[in-house]
DNA sequence: ACCTGAACACCGTTCAAGT
DNA sequence: ACCTGAACACCGTTCAAGT
């Protein structure tokens, strides 16, 4: 309309939230932003670095919504897994950002939101203080792992999936039963890894919980 | 020089890993593969539908390599740790690849034999067989995830990993104490994701083997 | 029967030129 | 001081035309 209009930082990043939380499969570009702000892309650069450093941006305000509204309640591995519960939903629903966050973290007030109540939680627990740091890192490590691998099975099209279940199957069940037993005797049992990620998820999490306090004096 | 040249596929997928081991960061390409081979990209679409297709090849490839000489030993938690850490270090090379294997599979013998060498040491954990299916399930879930992840970090380049450091050491050491008092106690000793990722790898995944072993009769 | 060239519809990023 | 247009150097993929 005006030809010229500046846009504020924070415009730019709530365009591309909503355009990362609708667009399909891998389809977010800088240019499609630009167009969604109705200008060229070449004037986003003056805002951010380059594109990693926007959807960094991006991702940290994941994590902040993620928080919003969050009370600590329970034991501290009820925190834990509240905390990874909900950055599981949020990135579930912008999966392109889950990549983004476990490769390059986010290093914004919601990244700070999240360790803070993680550490704050495993501060409650009973470990002896110099054994947090390192019970925090394993702990990060696992749940990023966890989102991102799952989010990156989010981000595959419907075409994409059912191709790769297809070919799921047929590695599985034609498996020669001479060469690979074991394989052909669970064949019918064996699910492939998209399927029950959340109870999977909280099953991981829970065995390294568990694991910890077990390790406890 | 020829001028034409029929490849066999084999010696396209040679080039490809070729190719993913040495280049640095997300650089491959069909074009770049189609240079190497000294043929046009197009040419490369009569042997694979698509580049996803290409690469899950390559991958099944690295599978099998990473089988390669494999024996047994040790009871079935040594087994799947080897079985795990092969495939981590096979993949570390061709961090590209990981990220591929973990949303789309494989689905060839590579992936047959991982498959089959999971399942036989978990037969032999004395779990009942109809436990077999989903704790295996959760353990390549579990090792996916892992190994994805910490490849994500390995195809980042230099520049992209110092300045990830940096905001990480920013967001961590320059939190304000009222706001993230826990974040600033332990600050100095909080490390980032991607050091120490070996021995994660193997704690968690030890803990994951544990939790499955305390819960048999 | 096989391969090539050229094209299509995109990318991220830069930078001189405009207002 | 800010923005735009145009360009650069790439992508994956298709398909008519060549040999």
């Amino acid at each position: 309309m005006t030809g010229r209009r500046r846009w504020s930082t924070e415009e730019i990043l709530d365009t591309a939230a909503e355009l990362l939380r609708t667009s399909d499969a891998d389809s977010f570009s800088v240019r499609k932003l630009a167009a969604a702000l109705g200008t060229d892309s070449s004037s986003l650069y003056r805002h951010f670095r380059n594109k990693t450093e926007l959807l960094r941006a991006v991702a940290d305000r994941i994590l902040l919504t993620a928080m919003d509204g969050y009370r600590p309640e329970g034991d501290w591995k009820q925190r834990v897994t509240t905390l990874a519960l909900r950055l599981r939903e949020a990135f579930g629903e912008q999966p392109q950002l889950a990549g983004v966050w476990a490769r390059f973290g986010s290093g914004g007030t919601g990244s700070r939101l999240v360790m803070e109540e993680l550490l704050q939680a495993l501060r409650t627990s009973g470990l002896p203080d110099e054994e947090v740091p390192a019970r925090y890192h394993r702990i990060v490590i696992l749940v990023a792992a966890l989102i991102a691998s799952e989010a990156g099975i989010g981000t595959l099209t419907s075409k994409e999936y059912e191709q790769g279940m297809e070919q799921f199957r047929v590695a599985v069940l034609g498996a020669d039963p001479e060469h690979f037993p074991a394989l052909s005797h669970f064949a019918r049992d064996i699910r492939p890894l998209g399927v029950d990620r959340r109870a999977a998820f909280e099953e991981i999490l829970a065995a390294q919980l568990a694991h910890i306090e077990a390790q406890m004096p």
